[in-house]
DNA sequence: ATTTCTGATCCAGGATTATGTATCGTGTCT
DNA sequence: AGACACGATACATAATCCTGGATCAGAAAT
């Protein structure tokens, strides 16, 4: 009941979703049983510090103090210095359709080799996914890896997600246009300076 | 026995020292019991994930996950960030010297109001502390406390609080002075670039 | 010298976590 | 349709946390 914990556990799930990992893969990692994790996850249990700790750093996560007036900036300043590979909590809410999109090009990676098409996709829906969409752009996304899931097995996938790619892209370039974006700060420092 | 969290519990100690917080007033905050406390600091037992939550919480600070790549570069943020009210985790070995020194000057605050004297060796204090220091510095450091500490009852304490701000004010400058201390980075980010 | 405060330690109990194993429903793959 | 992997759930057992005291040695304050 009391729970605390529940944003962090949240964002380890997030993580773990977006790297493709399966709780039963996790629990291997970590040393914790698959059902563990999954009242963790879905916070039917409170977890022990070290079995959270455990199950972060099975995600190449760690877990730090920091102070409470800091976490903002802190919190940007992750996400400004994450690289592709690393995985990094969003909050957006379509966070758990993109994992399922790049779970997919994972697979298809591993199954068929890396394509540059599969790249420039999997790029893509790493961008796409921290923006704001629309429900219709939401939607093409949808389906586009809806597509994709269906001709994956074809033998003619090449050209198709090519395709797919492609029309990716296009979005892409429409929402980095439409969104001015300065490189925005997303924090400031200034509050209480007291310093003599 | 598996201890894991090691690190954190005792950055949350040093905190808690730091801000001259005890045991049992954190324990009254936190909604712990003292004991409970005592145990978890010295590593006698790992504590639930939302007991030390709780604990940091009432401490200002914030467990926060982070990619393990992106630690070094956090934490050096954090410390170049971080404001003179705020306690982070410092590592140095005089660290209790200081914690000490704080806290008699923040009693001292307490009981006969805050003057620009005892704002300035709180500040000056606040530096040191994070300074390598050596044995002779150390112990001008421990003496000018000792004399802060001895005389603060006394009526003429006004005139000996002065000449401690003083004495401590120039340490700081000769150690400020000393050490051409480029800002280094002091983290570095160029390990594993893969991207396509 | 004595009172006060600190952190460490002990102990009994009730509460909760964690394991191990197994099952269930759903969605996917062949 | 059948096989398979996913996450959620169930349940009995062991392990551990956490509380609620109480006590203790040592440092600090009066």
């Amino acid at each position: 009941m009391s729970y605390q914990s529940e944003s962090l556990t949240a964002q380890a799930r997030e993580v773990r979703e977006a790297s493709g990992v399966s709780q039963r893969a996790l629990s291997e990692r970590a040393g914790l049983t698959q059902s563990h994790i999954s009242q963790i996850e879905s916070g039917k249990m409170e977890p022990g510090l070290s079995s959270f700790i455990d199950m972060t750093r099975a995600l190449d996560l760690e877990l730090m103090l920091v102070p409470k007036k800091l976490v903002p900036a802190v919190l940007s300043f992750v996400r400004a210095q994450a690289t592709p590979d690393m995985h990094v909590h969003a909050g957006q809410p379509n966070d758990k359709r993109f994992a399922r999109a790049e779970r997919l090009v994972k697979k298809l990676k591993h199954l068929y080799g890396s394509s540059a098409d599969l790249d420039r996709i999997e790029e893509t829906l790493r961008f796409l996914r921290r923006v704001d969409l629309s429900d219709q752009e939401m939607q093409l996304v949808r389906d586009l890896i809806a597509r994709l899931d269906r001709y994956q097995a074809s033998e003619q996938a090449a050209p198709i997600v090519r395709d797919i790619a492609q029309n990716l892209q296009r979005l892409r370039n429409s929402v980095a246009h439409a969104a001015p974006s300065g490189p925005r700060p997303a924090y400031s420092l200034d509050d209480g300076g007291d310093n003599a």
